[in-house]
RNA sequence: GCCGCCAUCGUCUAGUGGCCUAGGACGCUGGGUUUUCAUCCCAGAAAUCGCGGGUUCGACUCCCGCUGGCGGUACCA
């Protein structure tokens, strides 16, 4: 049989690591198993759905490259299908409609609480008589749609796929609602619907989802129909393990991790980490290793924090491992409006071990395209004596005597000279230099930095240097 | 309250009864390479396996209880 896999966000905000966590397991588990993975758009919390999240959320699976093969689907879209089968349920005494008003059944909680009772909606529109049924309908009463609850049904259970066998008392559950006065379903009732309709063989979804379960479940057998396999992976954690990921301690919109220069591969990689454990040593893996390696065996059973520093490391390695040819596009895709893009290519070698994320790489050249400040104290750190100025004009003399073109290895044989001939340190010389060209003690490599200057500019950033002294 | 899930270094994890005086990764500390910073390489610190009972010749591994964390308990998804 296909494996048929979905993942089903709610477009009520912006693409969440957490639901790009939440796309990666049912994508992989499809591929792995030649399956089709299909994209449905839970929009039926008409409140708090928006198109635009909507937008966002596609957008990003696309960036992170976890396409799907069917979808998207949305399901306000989809009303006339739900309605129909509300009915079919009515029809076979399955559901009933509910007359009782927001504040009776919030009451009727209240008393239930008081009394340590579990909350569960009484029944009380259960066996209304027809001719009541039809009277109130027809007098326009506000009424829902209730599931009637197999009560007799006991115990529900189900073998997760990660959990391993996990079983409910049904009587606990309730005559939940499927469907609202104005026809829009409820969320356990057209997921149900939905991955009955779009044959889903496999249901890999958030651990929050367990206890909608057995209630999932009692649906499928009201309409005759075996459930599909169920597997309830982790939820992620913040960083301080302080509840689900949320904004508390960062950020946790994809866009934010996209603009400040993740990779996707980074991050699908990290997320896959996250919850499940690979065999073997190796943690960095590519997409179509992760779908080689992907067992739901190996997924993980415990919630794993959000470790920045982590995704970071990542971030870092993969950006090492790529071409400079690939740095450089990627570079120039993330800048578009870089004031030297076409100079980026030249700079590249000089920090692809420097930057842990595309985004660095504008503070660490900065100085490259943009005249630097200088500060005496800065020079004074570096060189402690009094003839600190006698010493940089030789360093300007040095430089304008070398040959011309400037080749990177003339200046390093150059200065070591000069140093020696100075009694300087090597590196005292090195960090004069440094600071002279970039106006930072810390830079990419020197030489090859004031190769990409010029000679012009690097001897008048100098002189300008001098003149502070 | 009730229902459910979970519990090994700071964090992510390996571990399926003896191979564990608990292995790996990030981070951290120290050292090496190096013109700075990084990268890279090497070394190190770091878990009495949440607690208490069992079962067993033997338990991180199996069972029970407790505690703690998390999730659910909606006309949200």
């Amino acid at each position: 049989m296909e494996i048929r896999t979905r993942m089903a966000p709610s477009p009520t905000g912006k693409l969440h690591l957490g639901t790009a966590y939440a796309a990666l397991w049912p994508y992989l588990f499809a591929k792995k198993n030649q399956g089709t993975f299909i994209l449905r758009i839970e929009d039926t919390d008409t409140e708090r759905s928006t198109k635009e999240f909507a937008e966002n959320i596609i957008d990003g699976l696309v960036w992170l490259g976890l396409k799907w093969d069917g979808g998207p689907f949305y399901q306000m879209e989809r009303l006339s299908l739900y309605k129909e089968k509300a009915e079919e349920l009515i029809k076979e005494n399955k559901a009933y409609y509910c007359f009782c008003s927001m504040r009776e059944l919030e009451e009727e909680r209240k008393k239930q609480a008081a009394a340590d009772q579990s909350q569960i909606y009484s029944g009380k529109c259960r066996n209304l008589p027809k001719e009541e049924i039809e009277q109130k309908l027809s007098s326009g009463v506000d009424f829902v749609i209730r599931f009637k609850l197999p009560v007799e049904r006991g115990k529900v259970k189900f073998s997760d796929l990660i959990h391993g066998e996990i079983e409910f008392d049904s009587q606990l559950l309730g005559d939940m609602v499927i469907m609202r006065k104005n026809g829009i379903p409820l969320y356990n009732f057209v997921v149900v619907v939905d991955d009955l309709d779009m044959k889903i063989t496999h249901v890999l979804r958030g651990d929050d989802h367990i206890s909608n379960t057995p209630r999932q479940i009692l649906l499928f057998e009201a309409f005759n129909t075996p459930p599909p396999q169920y597997g309830h992976y982790p939820m992620i954690l913040n960083q301080d393990r302080s509840g689900k990921l949320s904004k508390r301690t960062g950020s946790t919109a994809l866009s934010d991790y996209r603009a400040d220069g993740f990779l996707p591969e980074a991050i699908i990689n990290y997320l896959a980490l996250l919850g499940w454990t690979p065999p073997g040593d190796r943690e960095i893996l590519s997409k179509e290793e992760l779908i080689q390696l992907f067992e739901i065996k190996n997924m993980n059973v415990g919630a794993a924090a959000w470790n920045q520093q982590k995704l970071d490391w990542i971030n870092g390695q993969y950006i090492r491992s790529m071409s400079d040819e690939e740095l450089t596009q990627r570079l120039q895709e993330f800048l578009p409006d870089h004031p030297i893009r076409e100079k980026i290519a030249e700079v590249v070698p000089l920090i692809k071990d420097r930057i842990k994320k595309l985004s660095d790489f504008v503070p660490l050249t900065n100085f490259l395209f943009t005249e630097p400040e200088y500060e005496k104290s800065v020079f004074q750190g570096i060189y402690k004596k009094e003839n600190l100025r006698q010493i940089m004009e030789k360093i300007v003399e040095v430089m304008e005597k070398l040959p011309r073109p400037w080749q990177k290895e003339v200046f390093e044989e150059a200065f070591r000279k000069f140093a020696e001939e100075e009694g300087l340190s090597v590196t005292e010389t090195f960090q004069l230099l440094r600071v002279g060209i970039s106006g930072q003690t810390v830079s990419p490599p020197l030489f090859e930095s004031m190769q990409i200057l010029g000679d012009q500019e690097s001897v008048a950033r100098l002189q300008k240097a001098l003149s502070i002294l």
